[in-house]
DNA sequence: CATGGGATTGACT
DNA sequence: GTCAATCCCATGC
C-alpha cells in the first residue's frame, strides 16, 4: 500500500527510522529500504542550511514529493521531503535490498551480486532507474512511489550511526540501518549482525 | 563570470 | 589504502 502524505508530515528524524523496510518501486524494479538518513536545515550537511535556493526549494516544499539531485557529476541520488511544509528536511534513502525486477536491475548497474546493486545511494539510483527528471515528482502518486512494508519487514530494528560520506555535522547520530541486511553501503555500523 | 567543492563509485596501487 | 570521473550549484570577485 503507498504511503500517505500524512507519512513524511513528521519531524524528519521520526520519518527516517519510519521508511526501513517500506518498498520503492518504479516501473517493474522495487526494493525494501535497508539505510536511510536524515538532513534537516538546522544542520550544515543538509542542502537546506543555506535556505530557499533554486536547488533547495523542493526540500521547504510540501512533504511526500521527491528531491532528486546530481551527485559528484555522476550519480542521481533519491530523498524524501518530509516535516511541514516550509520546513526544509529530508530523508536520503541510501540502500536497498532488492525485490522486483532484479534482471532489469543488473542490466543497468552491469553487475551480477545481489548485494552489489543497490547498496549505496548513487547504485540503488541507477538501479531503479532514477534521474534528475524525477526531481519534485510526488511519491504517493508516481512514477517514484513509496510503499508501506510487505511481510516480514513490518518489524525492522534500526541501528543507528553516524552519517557517511559529509564533512559538517558528521557526530549526528543520523544513519539508520536495518539490523542483519548485508545490502547496506560500507561502512557496516558497528552491532549490523 | 570564475571557481571550488561535493549526501559517490569503481578501478587501481 | 588512493584517486579520477564529471557537473551542478553556491559563493565571491
Amino acid at each position: 500500500m503507498t504511503l500517505s502524505h500524512a507519512f513524511y508530515d513528521r519531524p524528519v528524524l521520526e520519518v527516517a527510522p519510519a521508511m526501513l523496510g517500506c518498498v520503492v518501486r518504479h516501473g517493474d524494479t522495487a526494493g525494501v529500504i535497508v539505510e536511510t538518513e536524515a538532513y534537516h536545515e538546522s544542520e550544515p550537511a543538509s542542502h537546506a542550511f543555506v535556505g530557499v535556493t533554486e536547488r533547495s526549494a523542493p526540500l521547504f516544499g510540501p512533504p511526500g514529493r521527491a528531491y532528486v539531485y546530481r551527485s559528484y557529476g555522476i550519480h542521481a541520488l533519491l530523498n524524501a521531503v518530509c516535516d511541514a511544509e516550509g520546513v526544509g528536511a529530508a530523508v536520503l534513502i541510501r540502500a536497498l535490498e532488492p525485490l522486483e525486477g532484479i534482471g532489469h536491475m543488473r542490466a543497468r548497474r552491469g553487475l551480477d551480486r545481489l548485494e552489489d546493486l543497490c547498496s549505496g545511494p548513487g547504485k540503488l539510483g541507477q538501479a531503479l532507474g532514477v534521474t534528475l527528471e524525477h526531481n519534485t515528482t510526488d511519491l504517493a502518486a508516481g512514477p517514484i512511489v513509496i510503499e508501506a512494508p510487505p511481510p516480514g519487514w513490518e518489524h525492522v530494528r534500526a541501528i543507528v550511526g553516524t552519517r557517511i560520506g559529509i564533512t559538517k555535522a558528521v557526530e549526528l547520530p543520523w544513519r539508520f540501518c536495518a539490523a542483519g541486511s548485508r545490502s547496506v553501503s560500507r561502512p557496516w555500523p558497528p552491532g549490523l549482525f
